[in-house]
DNA sequence: CTTAAATGGTCTGTTAACAGACCAATGATG
DNA sequence: CATCATTGGTCTGTTAACAGACCATTTAAG
């Protein structure tokens, strides 16, 4: 599989697949609209929030003003965002987030359809591995407040009504990557939560499945206060896989 | 943390960080010599072989074709590839592994000493992750021949001598990650060893070494094959700790 | 020996994105 | 009420990257 011959020559393989990726992912334009779409939608920017000035969000992003004016025109064209110009003015967040409906979670799961197993294998492996990680690391962390920071998070979403439980829970389980003290793995994790937002997002919040959840969360920051990695990986696991149950007793 | 008063306004925090980071690395010309170049590196493409041809892999890689000429340019006059037309021309390799030494390790550790730990962190948690998943998938995966393939490679391992032993223990590495499916895996795997690649690639290579990873590298495989998830994960995480170890002793 | 296919090498026009200056509106502050 | 910092809105020229056609070279196959 490493090399295969072809006309008496080593030519090489299918395994290139991995690295020579593109190199780019689509252009600048369609790029922005998506990420910015995701803020919004992980709710790190709610309703009536507004986002840092086009100046300095166009440098966070890598981008031109103008560019990323694009992208906002689009985003105020499909009525997520209102911007007002003047001193105190800036571009405010104006959407907020519909009711689920199992025909748009269907919808959505028939368009990524081929993307669905892959994201959900990607989130399960960089999850269950920070938790494990972080486990391990504990209390000897990178002088960051573990302790402090996952009983706060919980403690968010334990309290969190129906309308913010799913911003919450986002920011709980990206807490874990952050903690860990590595960025590669925090922004994996972020990278993994984005690609199920849309159908996570789909799913209607019930409290029997919040109150259900609570409990994993629970045992999640647990072990890893204890210390105890395989206790840890193991609980994340379980919660993962309640979640990718969920998502396809919805699809079935 | 989620939201700072400012002037009387809600706006947005620093919590966006995670996802205001840059849409594009770089521009396409420096991002595809660095891919290339890894690609070397991490010897998908060994000495002699070739790469695809230029129209293949523009595509491959979603740049134009004169950009990625450009970057082979680049790479010819560095001395990693040489060029050759006609039917069965093309871009083939001439670099091979230079001559480990502790002195040019302690410079790229110098280089890299922030990112350094990142990397080991985040290598430990997507293989860990990667290897749990495959064991847990085993041998119900999908479709792909894991057992053959994790067999061969660590045949290919056991019998490489100090010139291919980097390259083929990559290739080992890597196949883990694969195998779960998940391109998205596959890739995060690739990229925390491309990451490492040359710290690893300065450490003399010791028959010493190589037998006792042996033993580490069948304990994996031993695990995954048994589908036993968490010895799977155990496993590697004690080959990848001797691993951060042997290079903080070159370090240190 | 000729042919044909596959490859690297070159050229031209077009488009996306950028950098940066400048204008226009807004509203708290003095 | 005037000021001025801060913000969105607009314009211009430049550059990076693309798409795609065409040329030049090589060599197995006929």
């Amino acid at each position: 599989m490493q090399a295969e011959v072809k006309d008496g020559r080593r030519t090489a393989g299918a395994d290139l697949a991995g690295l020579l990726r593109p190199v780019r992912q689509g252009n600048a334009f369609e790029e922005t609209v998506e990420r910015l779409l995701t803020v919004i939608k992980l709710g790190m920017v709610g309703p009536g929030e507004r986002f840092p000035a086009e100046r300095e969000l166009a440098a966070q992003l890598g981008i031109s003003r103008l560019t990323l004016r694009e992208a906002i025109r689009e985003l105020h064209e499909a009525g997520y965002v209102s911007s007002r110009r003047g001193r105190f003015g800036g571009t405010f967040v104006t959407y907020t987030r519909p009711a689920p409906s199992s025909a748009e979670l269907r919808r959505l799961a028939l368009r990524d359809g081929e993307k669905l197993s892959d994201a959900l294998t990607f989130r399960l492996a960089v999850e269950t591995g920070a938790a494990d990680v972080l486990a391990g690391q504990f209390p000897d962390a990178a002088g960051l407040p573990v302790r402090e920071t996952l009983l706060a998070r919980l403690a968010d979403v334990n309290a969190a009504g129906p309308a913010d439980y799913r911003r919450l829970d986002t920011l709980f389980h990206l807490s874990i990557g952050e903690l860990t003290g590595s960025s590669l793995l925090a922004t994996a994790c972020a990278d993994a939560r984005m690609r199920l937002n849309d159908l996570l997002n789909a799913i209607p919040v019930l409290q029997r499945n919040i109150d259900h959840t609570a409990g994993q969360h629970e045992a999640i920051v647990a072990a890893i206060l204890a210390g105890d990695a395989v206790a840890a990986r193991t609980a994340v696991a379980e919660h993962l896989e309640g979640t990718a149950a969920l998502l396809r007793g919805f699809l079935g």
